[in-house]
DNA sequence: CGTGGAAACGGAGCGGTGCTCAGCTTATTC
DNA sequence: GAATAAGCTGAGCACCGCTCCGTTTCCACG
């Protein structure tokens, strides 16, 4: 990035302390929390926050690109060492959980995936690519619903993102990921085998 | 309502004419659309606009008040008219179809529904319980999934209306339904084959 | 008809927002 | 130590929601 290398100390100093700032400001105000208060209490200019973060969606994905990477590489490594419609579910779950660290960062996600000037468009085009191979490997194993693509994987992920943003749904936020998530993925019959054992046990036994 | 009987000539023409204008600038720029603007435009101060709104939400909700009451209307017609589980996907898509109206307004209604001061309360609960009626009645014919009730169809419909909100996934709305809706309603064998002939279960041989 | 008074109106004003930019300060380099 | 490029600041602009009070307008009653 162009953050990296050649940066005077001072502002890298202020980089940093910004950064930190903002991550406590975001996760209590949301994504739209006040730019003026983020400096402000920062101990710095307006200016200079715009000057490094040129946009919402830098500060944005300044913050959020150590957790994207992470996800990407959690599905990567659930592809690996875990059934394919388990791992699936899996990953779309902790997408959606993730999502409750900083409210309204769900909107802004969607917004920037097809917004190739966004700060944030390379990001989520990864992590929708590390969901479709998840997705794929588990419709090639018969684990997941065929007809669905990276896309509509990024948009149940969303929406699920989004319910569980709103405080009159949050507290419902995992049995609508049953509701809504597992049917929409699940294959033919490991709907409710796949993930959650716990939930209730048919009776085969 | 308030503003149905005792009211001086002008103050009516000004609020029919506000309401007129807003439906308009709401319906371009979303439910966060400047007041200020809609004032201006109906030719009227700010204050006068604010005295028969006193809250965005007056506002939206004399906007949306007879599109509610069609919609609960609609469902007690498809609830009498067409088979359980047609009734209810019917029911469901017109609904997240009738949002693309008014950007902005599902995240509105999503507050108000827990929120009993709202001017938009009564409206959301009274279709939540009509969606609920629908989705019981699918229940009790087998044509849609138990274990699911009004709240949880009424964040469905949030969640796919919202995401049709999106402009980046709006193209997929309908695809989107047939991925996330038909599955999380659809009775247990009859997912692909609900919305046009499903009262027959034929899945009894 | 007046006309008094209640109802309605208007819009300046307050505190907030995002964002820009001209002028100033400071770190770095030679 | 000076030159210079990099960085910093915050007043300023246009907008927002919302309030409040002086002014205007209607309308019912005499």
């Amino acid at each position: 990035m162009c953050h990296a290398g050649g940066m005077r100390a001072d502002a890298r100093k202020n980089y940093d302390h910004l950064l930190e700032v903002a991550r406590g400001i975001v996760a209590e105000h949301g994504a739209d929390a006040s730019l003026r208060d983020i400096a402000r209490r920062a101990g710095v200019g307006l200016g200079t926050l715009y000057r490094h973060f040129p946009t919402r969606e830098a500060l944005l994905e300044a913050l959020l690109r150590s957790s994207f990477g992470d996800l990407t590489a959690r599905a990567e490594h659930l592809g690996r060492s875990v059934p394919p419609g388990e791992a699936l579910l899996t990953w779309v779950r902790e997408c959606t959980r993730f999502t409750t660290t900083y409210h309204g960062v769900t909107q802004v996600m969607v917004a920037a995936i097809e917004e190739p000037d966004s700060a944030l468009h390379a990001s989520c085009v990864e992590l929708r690519a590390a969901g479709a191979r998840l997705l794929s490997r588990a419709q090639d194993a018969g684990a997941a619903r065929p007809g669905t693509d990276g896309t509509d994987l990024f948009a149940l992920i969303a929406g699920l993102a989004w319910l569980g943003d709103q405080p009159a749904l949050a507290p419902r936020a995992e049995h609508l990921f049953d509701v809504i998530a597992v049917p929409a993925l699940g294959g033919h019959d490991v709907v409710g085998a796949t993930v959650h054992a716990d939930h209730e046990l048919p009776t085969t036994g």
